[in-house]
Parts: structure tokens; C-alpha cells; sequence
DNA sequence: CGAAAATTTGACATGACTCAACTGGAGTGG
DNA sequence: CCACTCCAGTTGAGTCATGTCAAATTTTCG
């Protein structure tokens, strides 16, 4: 069942009961989402923060142009959320939108916060979650600046190759920060480079 | 005292009371460094996490080729610490280095573990600081890829003005992601324009 | 004061973007 | 099941943003 799914990810950040990862998990009830359904739209409060079990979602930010910037892709075993909107309960700049029929485990603001009241070891949870993902954040932007197009093109598809065959290019090239045009000519340096 | 300035950082987080804030903060002891000094070096383990109460740090990665990218500053109010190494007690990719004859309140790793452990509350403290950190760093880079090189440093130096003051303008190309000759660029365009 | 480092400047090179046109595949309605 | 439409993907020409290298100048700090 998905529950076991969850339990294991939390098992690998730290030590907990089969007791107490029961009276965690039963908190996330499960939803189903269409593709191409938003979950959370930039404006929105983001009321659910969500840990994907099946399919696929983009997380991105919609800039004064209309250009969309691709932040982070979460397949199985990522998040989903707008971390300071869910937090804050504040506008959020994110939109959240599923390229897949996809699930999730999903838990409320208010639930969320009963949980950390009711099992402080959940703090500890997600405090080192949190600091996992800062590090991961920095590593990511030291590569943005670091290596060129091409590199962050071949690191994108060695690191995550499901994600690789599951979105398109054009959703890839915004996540790298180039344009679709640029990626297919990347593309065709490459394979010709292999040949 | 250079307490205050921390439990006043503590108190715009979360609730705690005078007794509360006194038995975390008084875990934290003075450290002086001098201009030019290392507290962390690349490959070194990060024993002590510090809080920034007088001077400034860079904190850096160096990449293959020995380019020095600056990763973030930090002043008065800020914290210094390689996030991952402190953590798991695991190789640093980060160098942090004094820009000027600095201070910080600093904790170790064991103490901090300890200060967990009898103040639950501190995880709750340290879990919303690392959330927001999280999207702070997601924010920043949707500026770098959203915002060309000019629109980058236009909102360094109205961002950071105390910062733009105190440190070279070759570690704001390098935190910027342009070199320093283009940065120089940018800036006598700005000055022409306002002229 | 003197050495080292930062900053500026200019010529040139290149990575990446824009725009426009073309191709092909996937979804949709008749 | 076909015809149609809509996008993603590709290609190429031209352009712009930014990098590289090298030299001159200024600032910093020991």
C-alpha cells in the first residue's frame, strides 16, 4: 500500500516505530489528480503539502512576461508544496500542475501542525528534511553556475533519467534555464558526437 | 550583549520565553576570527554552526579548475555553516572565510545535538528557519534565471547595501555568476545612465 | 613606500537567444 | 478511421549577452 511507501522515506531520515510511523502516516489520506490539473496556482494559499506515490508533477513560476520557469519536477517519492505559502499560509508564486494522472499522500495545514504538536519527533523529521533540501538548493545553484548548457543537460539526464523519458524537452529546457531551441541544438551535437 | 541580538533573531521565529531563550543561547560561546582566516575549509569536516554578530564572511566553493564561486555573504545577523557537513559530520564542498575581523556565537556539533534534546522546541526553531532558507534559495534562483547579469546586481545592491559596501566588486561578480570585467561593465553603463 | 590585488578598458570570441519557417506526432471531433 | 488542429521538436540566420585575454591604472594593505 502507499502508506509504505511513505513510512520508508521517513524510515531513511531517521529512526521511528512501527507505532509511531502508523500515527504518522494515517494522517495523509490519499488523492488522485487528472493530468494536467493544477493542484495550486501562483495566487492561491497552498493548503496540502503532498508526497507524490505515482506519476508526475511540475513546479514552476510564471514570470511578468508570461515566460513559465520550470523550478523542480516531483515524481514517486518526492514533495510537493509551496513550502513558505503552506507554511505561512501567503500567496503562493508557484504553480503546481500534474503531468500525469498522478497520486499523492496529502496532508493539511491544520492537520500538519496537530501532527507536530502530537509527535515532536516530527519536527525533527522534517527539520532534517529541510536542511537536506537547503544543501540540494546550493549544490544546484553552484552547478547553474558552474557548468554550461551542455553539461547541466547531461547531469539533468544521468540524475534523473525516469524524469528524462516522462516530461518533454521543452519542459526540460526551462528547467535548465535555456531555451527549447538551444536544448534541441544540444541535442543534436550530442548524438551526432556518439555516431 | 551579543546574546540579545541572537535571542531577538530566536524571538522573530517562534514564541519563547526569557528562561527558554537564556538556556539555548547560553550554549553558544564568542569566537573572534581574524580578517582573512578560515573557519571551514573544503574537504574539512564543519564542527561549529556560528551566528554572525559583527563582521562579515564569504562562503565559497571551488571547482575543478580552481574558479572560486561565492556562494552567499554573510553579516550581522546571518549564519555561517556548511549545512550538509555540520549535519552528518561528512567532507565540506564549502570554504568559509572571514572578509573582516569578525565575530560569531558558535555551537558545536555534539552541544547542538544536546540542545536538541533538552529544548524540543529548538527543533521546532530550526526546522521553520531551514523551510524558509529553502525558499529563499528556490527565490534565488528563479532571479538568476529569470533576470539577466544588469538585474542581478540592481537587486544585490538594493538588497545587500551594507554588504555591496564591504566587499570587493569581484566577489559580487563571482556571487553574481559574471565575471568580474563584465561586472565592471555594468557598472560604469549604470553610472553613464545616471549621469 | 612597495608589492599584490582589484578595477577598468578594449578587442575579439562564443554561448545562448530570437524569430520564423518547417516537420511530425498526439489528441479530437465528425 | 480519417481529417484536422495543435504543439513539441528541429533548423537556420542573425543578434545580443557575456566570456576571454591582455594590458593599463588604481587601490589596498602590509
Amino acid at each position: 500500500m502507499y502508506r509504505e511507501l511513505l513510512k520508508n522515506y521517513f524510515l531513511k531520515i531517521i529512526d521511528l516505530t512501527s507505532d509511531e510511523l502508523e500515527d504518522i502516516t494515517r494522517r495523509y489520506r490519499e488523492k488522485n489528480v487528472k493530468r494536467g490539473e493544477f493542484i495550486l496556482r501562483q495566487g492561491e494559499v497552498c493548503r496540502l503539502e503532498g508526497y507524490v506515490v505515482k506519476g508526475c508533477f511540475k513546479i514552476s513560476v510564471t514570470d511578468s512576461e508570461g515566460g513559465e520557469k520550470v523550478l523542480y519536477f516531483a515524481a514517486r517519492d518526492w514533495w510537493v508544496m509551496e513550502i513558505d505559502s503552506f507554511a505561512n499560509q501567503s500567496a503562493s508564486d508557484l504553480d503546481i500542475q500534474a503531468l500525469e494522472d498522478s497520486t499523492l499522500l496529502v496532508i493539511s495545514r491544520s492537520e500538519k501542525e496537530r501532527l507536530y504538536q502530537e509527535v515532536p519527533k516530527v519536527e525533527r523529521l522534517f527539520r532534517i528534511m529541510s536542511q537536506r533540501a537547503v544543501a540540494a538548493w546550493q549544490r544546484r545553484l553552484v552547478r547553474n553556475q558552474t557548468m554550461n548548457a551542455e553539461g547541466r543537460y547531461h547531469h539533468f539526464i544521468t540524475t534523473y533519467p525516469e524524469i528524462t523519458e516522462l516530461v518533454t524537452n521543452k519542459l526540460i529546457a526551462s528547467y535548465l534555464g535555456i531555451t527549447q531551441e538551444f536544448l534541441s541544438m544540444i541535442r543534436k551535437r550530442r548524438s551526432i558526437k556518439k555516431a
